[in-house]
DNA sequence: ACAAAATATTAGGCAAGCCTAACTTTGCAC
DNA sequence: GTGCAAAGTTAGGCTTGCCTAATATTTTGT
């Protein structure tokens, strides 16, 4: 079995084929055409070369699906873009449609191990108590023309009052248990507990929703069934009575 | 005057030029071949090209040297890569080699804004009493398999000893001016005054080395002179003379 | 100084990825 | 159900950037 090797451009058709098939039931060449800006010649083309290395379900004027195979890639791919470009914004605080196009063109040369770094910092970032949301706003002020000093004793001067607040009360950090399907979407929840079994248990597992990992709430469908979160990068879908057996804290924002 | 575009292969080339020229005096085509892993004739024809857009001297069998415009060029790609390749092992942690060629391949893709951004970011990591790099110890801790908490707290504890003992101190952090060339390769030294000038002066200022930035002596060359420093990223050379010239306070590492 | 070795260039070819133009197929309106 | 517009495909061409093989120039050793 040869080791799959994609260009950058098969790349990109593949990652515009999964937002239209997430939304979709299936794509079509055209809409494919005009995200990727290209002329729907080439697309055949494209799609012809996914369909070869069995990542999309195609044959001439039929529906185009993803492969199951398709699917991962194209979700290792998304996941690469978010995550830069997640960076970018809440670190960087580079504003969101340059911090798309880079992570656009960055997403095909970044390894999986430094991707699973970005993540990891960013996770850091925002627990540790030494640094967290607040200090990094810090960054902001420090991307002005004034000096950041002052901001920085100010900002020193509330983490060491909330360290000795947490001191005091016992507890770790300002920590308190939900499960899953309480959070409001845009929380974000460290795994403590989960209490799935059987065939979902292990799909999950496999996708990185274990215990100690960040999700991220995303999006809650209409009707409140299915919800998407996000997990070091990568967007699932669960269904309520799914989210009901995951327990986990509430990370402030 | 069209606005240079310069496809990803012949910015590396330009880069590769970059590397040899800074060492020897002129580049040999078969110097550049094996660097850039490729056979000499793929070489000559980058060079027709690069000669065409006025970036390298350039003719047939005749030795190759940048031109200014092309040395702007090759230090401003340089420089993109070194500010990525920089993130990945002191902010992120990864190792040299994997560091390097991930930032070869992402140089081309970022923009301006982002380098600058990347630079700041480290900059107010080494800064900020709340970060810092004892702070940044703290995420190799956090990659690990065990909690972070613990060395947070032990982290967070020092921050406020040394936050108290500056207060006491009155002095802002641990700041202590020196010359330029007092100080040892490797030093990281806050500008604060400039007595270059003339066009020297001129000259510097358009390479970033202003009041408020910090520089990074990377390098003394054997008998002293020139020194090699680094501001923002970009490489300059400065003569002793030059660098007795000028003040900041030393950061500690 | 001159042949041999090393280095550089030219010519011609190939793959990827895009294009335009001409064509087929699909599906919707009537 | 027919015909026409929209969507999709094929054919052929262009550019970039690499290759190999053959040729040209420079350098080096004696």
């Amino acid at each position: 079995m040869s080791e799959m090797v994609l260009s950058k451009s098969l790349e990109d058709y593949l990652e515009v084929i999964y937002h239209i098939v997430v939304v979709e039931q299936a794509a079509k060449a055209k809409d494919i055409a005009q995200k990727m800006q290209v002329k729907a010649s080439s697309v055949t083309g494209a799609l012809r070369q996914l369909a070869e290395r069995d990542l999309v379900n195609y044959s001439p004027y039929d529906q185009i699906t993803l492969t199951r195979k398709g699917m991962e890639v194209a979700q290792d791919v998304v996941r690469r873009h978010e995550v830069l470009k997640d960076f970018f914004i809440k670190v960087l605080s580079i504003d969101e449609s340059e911090a798309d196009s880079v992570a656009c063109q960055m997403e095909h040369a970044v390894t999986t191990e430094i991707i699973d770094r970005f993540t990891k910092f960013i996770e850091f970032v925002e627990r540790c108590p030494r640094a967290g949301n607040s200090w990094i706003k810090g960054f902001d002020y420090y991307c002005g023309e004034k000096p950041q000093t002052d901001y920085c004793h100010k900002c020193i001067t509330q983490t060491i009052e909330n360290f000795e607040t947490n001191l005091k009360s016992g507890d770790e950090m300002n920590e308190s248990t939900v499960r899953l399907n309480q959070v409001k979407p845009g929380s974000r929840v460290k795994i403590t507990t989960n209490k799935l079994s059987g065939v979902t248990a292990r799909r999950f597992q496999e996708m990185g929703l274990t215990i100690g990992s960040i999700v991220k709430v995303e999006r809650v469908a209409p009707l409140g069934d299915p919800v998407e979160i996000n997990v070091k990068g990568y967007s699932l879908s669960l269904r309520k009575e799914d989210l009901d057996k995951i327990e986990g804290i509430l990370l402030e924002d």
